[in-house]
DNA sequence: GGTTATGATTCTAC
DNA sequence: GTAGAATCATAACC
């Protein structure tokens, strides 16, 4: 009665004592080992100590464990498993990706050359000082790069030293107490998870260095430079022309942009500002506007004449530009 | 060094 | 998306 009772509280199939008699037995040692262990926190530390070597030295402490780890297997565990799919962090992938596309993640080529590539063209125009701004940009971006791969090493480092550090430890106490290798491979992603929230600070502050670099030497206004008189003859010479309607089309601002030697933006920007300055103070430009309908017609004149008259004496050298006087504001 | 000119950016309205 | 307006930052000039 008393054994059938025991198999209860076991869960043992009588069919398996029929089979196997010592099964019996081995289950009065279990169900023995469990009660002493339950009963060792109301024990003195020494009696307790005395207790868990002969309970470590006991021949059926193997059973027992593996008894334990398939139960905690199947309770707590299967619990925290369903909470730890966790889908990958978007923060990081933004950060991951933006510290590839300027070079300083993944391959020194590619990104690195892009973002040099970017501030060659933001010093366009520059020759001298555009080149040694842009060496001293790379430069720079090395040492954020060599900052960050140092830091990432060590980071790494120390993330293994660490995660050893606990495996040890756990191996070390699963001598005395129930560990599977699931639970230590959960504790070591814990562990991972963890550092890499520190991963997470560094790539952070990473970007924010190369925010900070390219704002410095990508932006603009800090080296801004005035076109060439050229560039700024041709479009005035176009938003005089066309005063009626100061809105160049998007091949007129690509075929500006070619003569000018400048981008597309740089002549939006360009008719913005003259449309505005202009509209704000046309007196002060109406000499410039004179000048420029003056050049204008002289240049339309001269091409009928030269294709009618390719014979007639030669215009005095001085650029197609007709001798006339202007009064200050540019009158004639 | 102060002022003006100028190219670029940002914000707002449409 | 584009234009207008305000503003910023630097170049150029005196």
């Amino acid at each position: 009665m008393e054994d059938q009772k025991r198999m209860m509280q076991a869960h043992i199939d009588p069919d398996d004592i029929r089979k196997h008699p010592n099964l019996v037995h081995q289950q009065q040692d279990i169900g023995a080992i469990l009660q002493r262990i339950m009963a060792i926190t109301d024990e003195s530390l020494d009696e307790a100590q005395a207790r868990k070597h002969a309970l470590n030295c006991h021949r059926m402490k193997s059973a027992l464990f593996s008894v334990l780890c398939e139960i905690k297997e199947n309770t707590a565990l299967s619990v925290r498993g369903i909470q730890e799919e966790v889908p990958p962090d978007p923060q990081l992938m933004r950060l991951d990706n933006m510290l590839l596309a300027e070079g300083v993640a993944g391959p020194e080529r590619g990104g690195f050359f892009a973002a040099a590539a970017a501030v060659a063209a933001a010093a366009e125009g520059s020759t001298d000082d555009g080149s040694l701004e842009h060496a001293d940009y790379r430069e720079k971006l090395s040492q954020i790069r060599q900052i960050y791969h140092a830091e990432l090493e060590k980071y790494e480092q120390a993330c293994n030293e660490f995660t050893g550090h606990v495996m040890n430890l756990l191996r070390e106490q699963s001598r005395t107490r129930p560990i599977s290798p699931k639970e230590i491979e959960r504790m070591v992603e814990i562990i991972h998870r963890k550092f890499s929230a520190i991963l997470m600070q560094l790539k952070q502050s990473t970007c924010e260095a190369v925010m900070i670099l390219r704002s410095r030497f990508l932006d603009a206004r800090r080296t801004r430079r005035n076109f060439s008189k050229q560039a700024t003859e041709i479009l005035n010479e176009y938003f005089y022309s066309h005063l009626a309607n100061p809105y160049p089309s998007e091949e007129a601002k690509e075929e500006l942009a070619k003569k000018c030697c400048i981008t597309v933006a740089q002549v939006a920007n360009w008719f913005g500002n003259k449309r505005i300055r202009y509209k704000k103070n046309i007196a002060k430009f109406q000499g410039e506007a004179n000048l420029y309908a003056m050049k204008t017609a002289v240049d339309a004149a001269s091409v009928s004449s030269q294709s009618s008259q390719l014979n007639s004496p030669a215009t005095p050298d001085s650029g197609g530009y007709p001798s006339l006087c202007y009064t200050p504001d540019g009158r004639l």
